[in-house]
DNA sequence: GTGGTCTAGACCACT
DNA sequence: GTGGTCTAGACCACA
């Protein structure tokens, strides 16, 4: 991991979409940058991707990137520089410790333990394949 | 893992929805099932708890509950047997293997891998955090 | 006053909106719920009206009311009953005492005493034409 | 009220701006110079503070404080003298009588009516506290 | 019927 | 160039 220095402009490639999922698009986004911030990649003061150009990458609609930003605006995530863009607010305050970011995963480990249970998987088997992804990438 | 006898009587308690999230519950439903049939805790000719039933132990709405189970019906995963209600088809096959099963899971798990990288999270504390969830179950 | 009974079905009519000026509709929509809460003309647990009606009330897309209704629901003052609309959510406090509501006309005020005073006009003068106003509703 | 020399140089500090609404900057401002014209403050042939020294005192973009100064040029208030600035027309006709310059304030004054009925304000209590701000200045 | 999401496209305020 | 607001209209999930 790398830590850029700051601020620093944002690419719209920080942002992945999935569609075919029943998560809206908006919230997807939300949640990434959520993600980005507590992981440290994402910085106070650094300036976030402009609306049309995440809605080009991404092939959304740019009212869609809007809602993500507004929202996160609302959050104090980010904040509006009249004419300049958003960027990301000085009290986000980055880098989280490794407690806060674990509980940010574990609904998705909960859901996951769930799962293996109504399909009889093992923990060592599930395990398994979590660490081969992990590791794989 | 247990193979109870066959046919019997399903509860509605086999059934888990969470609200709160994006996923129509008729689809949470939908994919529990198949879970379940291809874990093999549920089997052909196991008669499905009835829509009232399942709509009231859930507190939702039972036509949100026949919608999944006619939508099961379409695919073929269940019949409806006029006056006994729903039972689970013959020609569900059951108990899939270990590879099939683990497949089934690794979409979630991608998703996670995906969620801790963005959180900067190394794999060894996913990994144990996983454990811990599974074997607390 | 009248205190009706609770909870009810609100009537397009508690919104007005008036167009030609900068501030954006839907946020007159979220301003006006605000106040109404706090004078206790609307209670919690009132049923909302719906998006459509409220549109087509006022004349404006549905968007524009939908967007005010999820800021209000983000914000905790309304709580979405999927498929049967919004309602006042049970924690918005109802009638707030009185050094709370004269808070939230104070930012008004304070612009018009400034205006008032570059207009060069007496408080005595400001205070008359008010008091006809507030007295003539 | 005092009426000063004339002409003479206006300072930046006769404007003041508010961020954070949806009024745009350049609107308050013009609306503010119709104001302290009609209340007699800014006289025929007073010299208009520079756009640049108005938009760093003020903190906005030359930009807008510029948009501002021509749309009042537009509407004839004031005039560009080549390489002087702008200065306030002959022709705009100073200090209006009193009931011109309450209605002006009228429309404001509506709007806090409107308010306070929603909060379920007595007029007693608005007037006080109008009463305490315009006393307070 | 309810609200939610998304698209396509327009216009506005501001830098 | 930036984001914000609004419209018109489509489709979805839910009751």
């Amino acid at each position: 991991m790398t830590v850029p220095d700051n601020p620093r402009q944002l690419s719209a490639e920080i942002f992945r979409v999935v569609t075919g999922t029943s998560e809206p698009i908006y919230r997807q986004l939300i949640e990434q940058l959520r993600r980005l911030l507590a992981g440290g990649q994402v910085l106070a003061g650094d300036a976030m991707p402009s609306v049309r150009e995440v809605a080009s990458e991404l092939g959304v609609n740019p009212m869609t990137v809007s809602k993500a930003y507004s929202m996160l605006e609302a959050e104090g995530l980010l904040v509006r520089r009249r004419g300049l863009g958003m960027e990301v607010a000085a009290q986000s305050d980055g880098n989280s410790d490794l407690e806060s970011r674990l509980e940010l995963l574990r609904p998705g480990l909960e859901r996951i333990a769930v799962e293996a249970s109504q399909l009889e998987l093992e923990p060592k088997a599930v395990i398994a394949l979590l660490t081969s992804i992990l590791k794989g990438k």
